[in-house]
DNA sequence: CGTGTATGTGTACGTCGTAGGAGTCGTCCT
DNA sequence: AGGACGACTCCTACGACGTACACATACACG
């Protein structure tokens, strides 16, 4: 708003970034909301530079490179499951329904922000444990917390939480995988694209890919991670087969 | 080996690509061959070109675009999931035994290649179905056949189907998220960075991160999946918890 | 009012994906 | 055998990228 500047125009350092000085905050959030509506591949330092009304290399005064600004993407993920999470209480609750509570929020945001997705994926594997921003560390301290908290020995804690983190990650990243061929097309099967499926080699593929064409949703997360819970509660390992 | 060529050193377009004509199946070995040596970032058009003895745009006969080549590197990942499953027979097999040995496979695969497994997670979130490679869809079809196969009726076998992949997807990313901070240390505290993580904010995965720290191996990818298996195998949705 | 520190600019370098066209090869037809 | 064709590779070039470095400017504080 209106500064108490003299009348010249000198307006040149400070006054930039669109809507006053840049801050990592200001940052991120643009970088992520270019990301969600143009893709990843359209997030580049210029871009998001030109994006914050600001040269590119202004940037690097809040992400020291770039992988660390996606990095920092993960971290505003992180940041908005917290919020999620603060507002929606959850006071009293055992274990297995925080565990439902954390994982329906974390569903919620991946689903807001799709396009960021990938990143879970490939930036928390280039960044070791306790490098992770700290918003991903809390979650994973919630997490723990809650299984140590309810009895559950070390070994099984880990077992669950490795349980979690993984069926978690897994079921968004394939509810995400888009399976429309061809938006234009009003016919269902050809909006698949199913013609382009053998019927010879790929016949079950065929005639399923409709109903796998439908999102599992949150009650698909939620069964599973009931099965999961259930099975991995009691002995760690139940006997692999062979 | 020695072509009957005449004794003149006349080499210059057929006989390049370092041991004779190029072809989509050496393009895509050497660059899974490259990811693995040098990871993701190192693939680029013109390396791969030299890695070959060629120049880069000789590599697009072989693949329209980068984005494609990636595609092809999924693809080379499922063949070679595929001749690992026609290794060891299964014959005879039941579904549930069918389903883990294809896990087991996958993730010995995904092992082989960690810094390709990305790529599932973003290549795959990149395409429709239809458009996957055709080893990708074979394998889709392996698995839903086992599952029509057993007598699961269609909701329930698609139920699964997510289900397995989703898991399977899942715990090799995270399975592969690296934990160690300092290579060169020897004491494992020090090793994992554990003082990087405050007891004040953070008790629970302070004192969960050494075992946090060891693989879960395939017996944890077993475990859970028999887990969601039986779970998941009667009714689709167990009543989440009220 | 002068000065130091934080912040944004400008320019430049090397690398990337890839378009266009020119060169060179093996192959097959005559 | 000769010649034309199609497949393959090379060469050059362009615009965009990440980012190093030096400079300019603005604000805070004496």
């Amino acid at each position: 708003m209106a500064n108490g500047r003299g009348p010249r125009e000198a307006r040149r350092a400070s006054d930039r970034g669109r809507y006053g000085r840049l801050n990592r905050e200001r940052v991120l959030a643009s970088a992520l909301e270019l990301v969600d509506r143009e893709g990843l591949s359209a997030l580049s330092m210029r871009r998001l530079g030109t994006e914050l009304g600001v040269e590119a290399m202004a940037l690097y005064r809040y992400a020291p490179s770039k992988d660390s600004l996606l990095d920092g993407l993960v971290e505003a993920l992180y940041l908005e499951l917290e919020e999620q999470l603060a507002a929606d209480g959850g006071a009293g609750e055992d274990w297995r329904a925080g565990l439902h509570r954390i994982a329906r929020a974390t569903y919620d945001v991946c689903l807001t922000h799709p396009q960021a997705v990938p990143l879970l994926a490939t930036r928390l594997l280039a960044v070791p444990l306790v490098r992770r921003p700290p918003a991903v560390l809390r979650d994973h301290e919630r997490v723990l917390a809650l299984l140590r908290g309810a009895g559950f020995g070390q070994e099984a804690a880990v077992g669950m939480f490795r349980a979690f983190t993984a069926w978690l990650l897994g079921y968004v990243s394939v509810e995400l995988r888009p399976v429309v061929d061809n938006p234009d097309e009003t016919e269902p099967a050809f909006r698949l694209g199913l013609h382009r499926l053998s019927p010879k080699e790929l016949p079950t593929l065929r005639e399923t890919a409709a109903a796998l064409a439908e999102p599992g949703g949150p009650e698909g997360l939620a069964a599973g991670l009931d099965a999961l819970l259930d099975g991995l509660k009691d002995g760690s390992p139940p006997a692999a087969s062979g």
